[in-house]
DNA sequence: TTTCAAGAGTTACTTACGGTAACAGGAGTC
DNA sequence: GACTCCTGTTACCGTAAGTAACTCTTGAAA
């Protein structure tokens, strides 16, 4: 009993270390970009490199803890979305503004989340670092699949359909999100509307220009 | 005039050296990935870093020139797919298939142009490099935006909408690719069916399940 | 013909970073 | 008291980006 209460301590103990390490490392890569290293990380956290080697085994580690731990609340507040009781349309709509509202709120988590290149200034680390759009991308790609699998009619190969729709859309959503971020060209509200529209089939049902060639 | 000829053939021949460094270059990041060293690109082409350094700058220079080949050659595919003379849903289909094509006859040169992470083995390099795909698909996007704004009546707000469907298409486009090009879970062809199938409205169209909540 | 300018090329170096021994306390456990 | 485990250190290795300083060749111009 005693040992397993000790054990119990010890690890609660090495895990609110490994906590505060990732703190540390957050701090700093959102002051230094992706681009951040180990011994900064190292020095930001009071102590040298070896440790965090230890905690985290090589700096893909710690990255993939810190990018889980985002990933995580993200996903937490995608699915809420997906699942509110209302009209489809009404859902699709909140689900791309709760995205939005999280990539828009903190910037720097997404840079550090979806972005590899452009950070910071270009002259550091000859060329670029850091990137882990892919995994959480697919993530959120087969997390909306099975919603609209399960949730939609889609007739005989509708396994596969749903499957290429889920990563359709989140390709979608992150693009013109990732665009929208940078130049800011117009409200999110807007930007809600006019990815909506597009998903609502609009590009069928619109009207060729009068002036235009019009096939 | 002859100075003026002679400058002529010294900036052919500077040129000519550096496509031929360019071509090295490519045979050799298709050989190891994006963390090719500039010491092995050199040797690849029979000489040493310096005159890498004096001909493209620094490493990020020497990659976006590569980039910027590949990305001019898949432009020009794109563009005639989007200006044949055809009907709307075909011109969307046959877009899609050229895209869906370019990265499926070339996989290694899209992961060079696209993707940052998982190349090779993960031991390398610690954690990943290059990385060079927000340009490429900045350009996309602001390409397919214009083709929509010209081609279709779009009403008062139809120049933002315009290019949140370019980039919110484009993004579609990579994503589901991406994907499609990891797993192949079905043909090209199917995959094209079921994007233009999504952006034609089906999602909005398609009958909640019948034993779903069925919002 | 000599001289000059410029490009191609080299060796050898610096700097920085990821990663790894090897070693030194300190706190609980048998 | 010896054992073990964790935390922490210093000092090092390998590799890769990038630079400095020098040489060689060539082609034009005086």
């Amino acid at each position: 009993m005693e040992s397993t209460q000790q054990d119990g301590r010890r690890q609660t103990s090495t895990e609110r270390r490994r906590r505060e390490l990732l703190e540390a490392a957050e701090r700093i890569v959102l002051r230094d970009g992706p681009g951040a290293s180990m011994n900064a990380i190292a020095a930001e956290a009071g102590i040298t490199k070896p440790i965090l080697y230890r905690h985290f085994g090589d700096k893909g580690g710690l990255y993939r803890a810190l990018a889980v731990r985002h990933t995580n609340a993200l996903l937490a507040g995608l699915r809420a979305a997906l699942d509110a009781p209302v009209l489809r349309r009404d859902r699709v709509e909140a689900t791309l503004d709760t995205y939005l509202v999280a990539i828009e709120t903190r910037p720097q988590v997404y840079r550090f989340l979806m972005h590899p290149a452009d950070e910071e200034n270009p002259a550091e680390s000859g060329f670029d670092v850091g990137r882990h759009s892919a995994p959480l991308l697919r993530r959120l790609g087969e997390e909306l699949a099975e919603v609209i699998r399960e949730r939609l009619d889609l007739g005989p190969d509708g396994e596969e359909k749903a499957r290429v729709w889920g990563h359709g859309i989140v390709g979608m959503m992150h693009a013109a999100g990732d665009w929208w971020l940078r130049e800011r060209p117009c409200s999110r509200e807007q930007l809600v509307q006019h990815l909506t529209d597009l998903l609502w089939g609009q590009l069928a049902a619109v009207k060729d220009r009068a002036d235009g060639p019009g096939f």
